[in-house]
This record gives structure tokens, C-alpha cells and sequence, in this order.
DNA sequence: GGAAAATTGTTAATTTTTTAACATCTGTTT
DNA sequence: AAACAGATGTTAAAAAATTAACAATTTTCC
């Protein structure tokens, strides 16, 4: 089993027409693909106010970027042609980012672990407006297997979680059980069908190929702060 | 105001003896900052086990990076040589890399904005490992701002938090408030002498230099999750 | 209608990060 | 005790990401 993850380049397959010699295949940066959030996030805020066009240079001062880099982002997500003086149509380019992530249709998603950052996780609204609803969460725990709020999530004892995501077809895979049990997590999600992989467990997983994994680490964060202010002292 | 992040270097100044002309100032890069947690953790579990020395290419191995890149990494942050054929002190590793994180001395934290993320924060309990102490919460909502669990820290109104910050001594702030209002807080922050924000709202921050912004994006996370399904479909 | 200003899209250069290559050192094993 | 295997540390190459440079285009304003 080899260790599979977005390395450089997240190729985007065109389905269709390919044109010429040309393969049809996008590909974009990861780096690109983690400023997407943040340039539809601009662009929503711009549309509740005045601005049917945005300029690439415009977005860049908003948003502390190279003027360059947003332009190639956009041209890497979107057909939207800009028209020299006038920038972008906004609406057009929130719709093509939208799409290129994928919000705009619905993904479900399981959560496995209702520890302290779990139930938090379960807690959080914001998940729909990227697209993704958390439909059931999952835990070793018989005690904490009970229902948690009233519109949260149902926390269900693990011997359920491949009956559940089999029947739903389940593609989101949320991790936040402690280290030690996070491989075999991943595992049973895997054979369940799970295409995507959310590691919030400060561990190395492995998935097989085609499966995707994303690690958050919120150490990560921390140890920038931390250092920062350790040489600041 | 100029904008300042960490942006490919972070200088770490050494006081003290500096031999030659060397200027004794250490330059660490981001990614490499953002590596270290991992080898702490991994560290760590290894600690728990049988083992005292540990090598380069077995840690790459476990967390499937490049051996130089370990090497590297380890030669940055740690004065610890390796001996050939056996590597490294587990315990020398550990106590380097948490001595340079400053996980070993307690910085005092704050948090403002006492939403659904917010609260999801107050309740993790994870930040004592990182050397980070959240002392109190604040919500400009005055129903919020009430005892929050029994070991949770307060969630106060904002007209304390002036008060608070510069009598402690605040110097960590973490962000959960909404996008409008986050570059206010932000402010505020910072005029009662806060060095380091942990920024979770969506949107650009503006600081002045010499204080370290981090901006935590769950959006951009779930944005990777989502391309490759859309991808993958 | 024409000059000026602003913006696009692209190609080239720079910088940063990662990976490979290699010479050297140290335990271990026969 | 000598050869070997497994490391280290460093220097060089490669790859990736960012930034600069520039020609081409479109609106606006006289």
C-alpha cells in the first residue's frame, strides 16, 4: 500500500472534447487550489456591494497577493475572459470557482471520533456553504453514542459506521480519534468506500492510491506563532 | 501600515557569542517550521517505546518525507550531531525542537469572539501541550459573555478586554469573529500589545510589522477535499 | 477621433523548496 | 583487524512557485 497524497499538481480530468493534440487535462497547483477560498470569499463580500467587475490587480491589494498569481489562479479555474480596463465579471468568476470546487453540488460526510475536537468539528455550521453536510458521526465510546444537540449530527457506536456509509455512499471521511487508532480508522473507512480523507489525528496515515488525504495540524499553526514570539522576546 | 507575515524566512536571532564574523542570526524557513510538530509527535511516540536513537532516513520513512529534508530540518533547529550508523538522541531531538517552538516556556492567549468556532476552541484542550494557556474569552455579545463549562476559561464583554490584556501581559490573540469585524479586533488587539494573531476569520488582517499574523482557513482545507472529488467523480 | 490610463495575458527571470549525489565517518561482524 | 553496511553532512541539481517585464487591448476623457 503506498502513501498517496496531492504532491504538486491535483490533475483535473476533462471529460470530452479535447482539442487537438491536447490531452484535456488540467492541472493546478495546490497552492493555487488553497487561495480559491480565499479569492471566492473576497469576491462574495464584493457582490453584496456595488461591484459587478473586479480587477485582478484589485484583488490582489484586497487580499496581500501578486497581482500575476491571481491572474493565472483565475486562469487556471475559469474560461472568464477579463477585459483590459474593466477586470472580471464578478459574478461569472465566484460561479466558475464554486463550480471548480465543487460546491455547488453536495458531498456527505461521516465524522469518526467524539472526543473534545470532534464534538467540536460536529458542532461547527459553516460546512454547507462548501458543499458538504456531516451526516452522521461515530464513536468507540458507548456513552458518548447518543444524540448530541438537537440539529448537530447523531454520534453512533462504531460497529454501524460501514453498514451507514455503505448505504448512503458516503465519499468524506472526517479523522479526529487519537493516534493510535487513527490508521485503522482511515482503513475501515476506506473499505467502505470513502474517496477523501480529513486527518485531524497528529499522524502519518497511509491510503491506498485514489483516495485522498488531507492532514490538518493544528500543532502546525501553533509552531509558527510560538516561534514567532520566542525570538521576539 | 504595511502588511506582515512570515514570509519565507523566519530569523531567529542569537544573542550572545558569535564567532567570526558570522552575524549569529539563524534563518529557518516556513515549510520547515510547519515540519517540526510532525517530527515531535513522531518523536514522542518513539520516546514511549524502546527507542533512544533514532536515524534521518527512519523518520522520513514514518512520515514520508525526504531523508535530506529530515537532515536538514534536524540540522536547523537542533545542535544535536549524529553519530554515523546510529543517528540521533530521541531525547536531545525532543527537548531541541520543543525548546526552539517554545513549548517549553507558557505563552498567555485570549481569544475574541465567542461563536460556534469559538467555543468549539475554548473546549479543546490540546493547546497545554503546545506551551499556549487560553486565560479568557471575549464576545461583544453580552449573553455570551457569561461562565462557559467549569474548567473553560470566562467568556467576558469586549470592554474588558483592554484591561485584561495589558495587566497579563497578553501576547497570543486568536480570531473567531466575523469577517466584518475581524480587522477591529485585530486592532484592538494589537494596542494592548499583542505579538501573534491566530487569525480564523475569512478575510485579510492588516498588521503592523513585527507582529505575526497566522491565518487558519478551514475553507482552503475543505477545498482540497472537494476538488479531488469533484476530480474524481 | 485620438491620446492616455488601466488592465489583460503571456513569456522570462528569480527565488524558494525539494531531491539527488557524494565523500566521510562509525559501529558491527566475521 | 579489516571489510562492510548504514549513517551523516554538505554541495549540486532539479523542480516548483513567485514575481517581474512587456506587448496588446479596451475604455475614458478631451
Amino acid at each position: 500500500m503506498r502513501y498517496h497524497t496531492i504532491n504538486t499538481r491535483i490533475l483535473i480530468g476533462a471529460i470530452g472534447h479535447m482539442c487537438g493534440a491536447q490531452s484535456g487535462v488540467r492541472s493546478i497547483s495546490k497552492q493555487t487550489l488553497l487561495r480559491l477560498p480565499m479569492y471566492l470569499d473576497y469576491l462574495k463580500r464584493l457582490e453584496g456591494e456595488d461591484a459587478a467587475h473586479i480587477s485582478a490587480p484589485k484583488i490582489a491589494a484586497a487580499l496581500g497577493l501578486n497581482e500575476v498569481q491571481v491572474r493565472k489562479d483565475i486562469a487556471a479555474v475559469s474560461s472568464c475572459a477579463g477585459k483590459p480596463k474593466t477586470g472580471f465579471e464578478t459574478a461569472r468568476l465566484i460561479r466558475d470557482i464554486e463550480a471548480f470546487l465543487g460546491y455547488d453540488s453536495v458531498n456527505e460526510a461521516v465524522l469518526v471520533g467524539a472526543g473534545k475536537l470532534g464534538r467540536a468539528l460536529l458542532g461547527y455550521e459553516g460546512f454547507a456553504q462548501f458543499g458538504i453536510r456531516l451526516v452522521a458521526a461515530f464513536d468507540r465510546n458507548a456513552d458518548a453514542a447518543a444524540m448530541y444537540g438537537k440539529d448537530a449530527p447523531m454520534i453512533l457506536p462504531m460497529e454501524k459506521l460501514t453498514d451507514l456509509c455503505r448505504r448512503m455512499g458516503i465519499h468524506i471521511g472526517i479523522i479526529t480519534v487519537p493516534a493510535e487508532s487513527a490508521q485503522e480508522v482511515c482503513d475501515l473507512l476506506v473499505s467502505c468506500g470513502v474517496r477523501a480523507i480529513w486527518n485531524f489525528a497528529p499522524t502519518r496515515l497511509y491510503v491506498p492510491e485514489g483516495v485522498l488525504l488531507q492532514n490538518e495540524n493544528i500543532a502546525s499553526s501553533l509552531a509558527v506563532l510560538s516561534a514567532h514570539l520566542k525570538q521576539s522576546m
